[in-house]
RNA sequence: GGUGCUAUCGUCUAGCGGUUAGGACAAAAGAUUCUCAAUCUUUAAACCGGGGUUCGAUUCCCCGUAGCACUACCA
């Protein structure tokens, strides 16, 4: 299995590189986690950059969420930036951050110094030049001129130092006057880019335009000078991002070339974007609100623009699930394998077997994989995890705290509770819903269930069954033992089936209408686990209670 | 508009010239059962269109069509 591209000499270095522009979508999640699998199945390293060029974008707290959702999901980082690993921290957003590595900073807004110093180099050697054009100059030339574009043909008609004398250049550059660095990209030349996901890209310069590379406004490089220098410096060996960078790849190569740094280029793969479930387009936070689920890892509470997004985690997902369906969004292994661990994942991940093609987030297979992989957890392990949600619950139901007087011994059967009633959910939360009968007596009872289970004879069956259920032994209400059906399979009979069971048959009553008008008592729906299995749960004292408020209540 | 990328069941995908086109999610039916689920079994469901190349194209090439991305002093 593995991996068929060559890697080269080289030692594999990658690098994840967000921008603290909000919380990291699912799909930057995707693609840190390829890289991450990259990076571990070559033994190398995998780094994590901070690109803030952009300080009008900045939202606080972004960065401590990338790093705190990488580390949840077990995206380990090498060098850069990274949570401080220990205990959790109880406040939110407010995680340790350590810088690990000798490439640093690893904040684009702490290397200007770095920058300027590529920055002249590319002027000096006659790859770029200053231009003093403003933004507003630059729309009104857009809107006059249809598709107007800064490039070979109309550099020599704008205020730049290609067309303006030296001096006054430098006048007004010491003057203060705001100025930006462009490229300046030769004309009529076809680019190629090898991307090991698409093969060869070829594009012709004319297409491209002379970038911004540097903004004298806020000393800060863009996005391309930024990224380029510090690919190289960080030594990075193989830049694996989102497709919509696929289009500027050229101009990268172009950089690379500028720069003399052509021979140790990193190798480029693109990966397929993430659609929107329906219709068409790239997965957005609002079709996450739309369809109703999550399109971030953790809930981002927004300082900026006081917005609330939620997250997978605090919906109920398990970071395996997570891992396993998204890294299933674009990539297959060779057989029919669906679950994959992370070390599977490490195992069998290659970039030559990631999809061309967009994928279209499919929530509900999300949901599936959190089923299996809730399945996989202890009965202790999964009520360690629904504690939390357990007693919020029960706070809301303070007024009825008295029919759960019982909430300790209840609080050790948890794990048999959940035992019970697990495989019917695809989330922790949902556990509730499924058992929240076992820690509160029902206050009312599902009219539908009523309608076809509850007729005029239940009051007299359950009274008769109450008499029966009375004169059962403490000891006997909970006793269960193995026993052959008619197939020859072993199965657990309980005891209080032999009471009822041939009560029921004298008299003709008919399983099924005295059986769930005794569910309806205990439950308040016809849902729920084996009947007996709840009576054991809710011991003998719980049951006949609820079976008289029921028979009070249901009267009529 | 321009440039690029992409194209197999509703969805995620397997397939790398010859297959009854496979798997999973979702859907439907049945089994099971005191109920609702779960589970098990089964069913239905696809190669965008047109040209080539070839003895033979889902597969390779071209054109068309469609979708997407990019086209900022954002990343």
């Amino acid at each position: 299995m593995g991996e068929t591209v060559n890697t080269g000499n080289r030692p594999v270095r990658v690098r994840f590189a967000p921008s603290p522009t909000g919380a990291l979508h699912i799909g930057g999640v995707r693609t840190a986690l390829y890289n991450y699998l990259f990076a571990r199945q070559h033994g190398g390293q995998m780094l994590l950059r901070i690109e803030d060029t952009d300080s009008t974008r900045f939202v606080p707290g972004a960065e401590e969420y990338i790093l705190e959702a990488l580390d949840w999901l077990g995206i380990e980082i090498d060098e850069g930036l990274r949570k401080v690993k220990g205990e959790r921290t109880k406040v939110k957003g407010s995680i340790e951050i350590e810088a690990v590595g000798e490439h640093g900073p690893y904040r684009q807004s702490e290397r200007r110094e770095i920058y300027h110093k590529y920055v002249k180099q590319l002027l000096d050697s006659g790859h770029a030049y200053i231009a003093f054009d403003t933004p507003e100059e630059l729309e009104k030339k857009r809107a006059e001129i249809p598709n107007f574009q800064y490039d070979a043909r109309t550099r020599m008609q704008m205020r730049n130092s290609l067309t303006m004398p030296a001096e006054e250049v430098t006048r007004l550059v010491e003057g203060g006057e705001k100025y930006v660095v462009r490229f300046k990209v030769e004309p009529d030349e076809d680019v190629h880019v090898h991307d090991l996901i698409r093969g060869e890209v070829v594009i012709n310069s004319n297409i491209l335009d002379d970038k911004v590379l540097y903004k004298s406004a806020d000393d800060l490089p863009t996005y391309h000078l930024a990224n380029i220098v510090d690919d190289h410096l960080m030594e990075i060996s193989h830049v694996i991002r989102g497709e919509e960078w696929l289009p500027s790849a050229p101009l990268h190569v172009l950089l690379y070339r500028a720069f003399g740094w052509q021979d140790t280029m990193p190798e480029f793969a693109h990966l397929p974007l993430l659609l929107k479930p329906d219709g068409n387009g790239k997965l957005s936070k609002r079709d996450g609100d739309r369809l109703g689920f999550p399109v971030f890892p953790l809930e981002f509470h927004n300082q900026k623009d006081g917005t609330v997004s939620s997250g997978y985690r605090e919906s109920g997902y398990l970071p395996e699930a997570v891992i396993n369906f998204l890294a299933l969004l674009g990539w297959h292994g060779t057989g029919d394998q669906e679950m994959y661990s992370m070390e599977e994942l490490i195992r069998d991940f290659s970039l030559d077997r990631v999809s061309k093609s967009g994928a279209k987030f499919d929530y509900e297979k999300g949901k599936w994989f959190n089923h299996q992989y809730l399945q996989l957890k202890t009965n202790e392990e999964l009520a360690e995890m629904f504690l939390p949600v357990l007693k919020e619950k029960l706070a809301s139901f303070n007024l009825q705290l008295d029919d759960f007087s019982q909430l300790s011994t209840l609080n050790s059967q948890l794990p048999k509770i959940i035992g019970l009633v697990k495989e019917r959910v695809n989330f922790v939360p949902e556990l509730w819903e499924q058992a929240n009968f076992f820690f509160v007596a029902p206050t009312e009872y599902d009219e539908k269930s009523l309608k076809k289970r509850w007729k005029e004879d239940s009051p007299r069956h359950m009274q008769e069954m109450l008499t029966l259920l009375e004169a059962v032994s403490e000891e006997d209400w909970h006793r269960s033992y193995e026993t052959q059906d008619d197939n020859g399979n072993t199965v657990i009979r309980w005891h209080l089936d032999d009471i009822i069971m041939p009560w029921i048959a004298e008299k003709e009553y008919g399983v099924g209408i005295v059986m769930n008008a005794f569910r309806i008592c205990l439950v308040g729906a016809a849902r729920g686990p084996h009947i007996w299995n709840i009576t054991d749960v809710l011991g003998k004292a719980e049951t006949l209670k609820r079976v008289r408020t029921a028979i009070l209540a249901l009267k009529s």
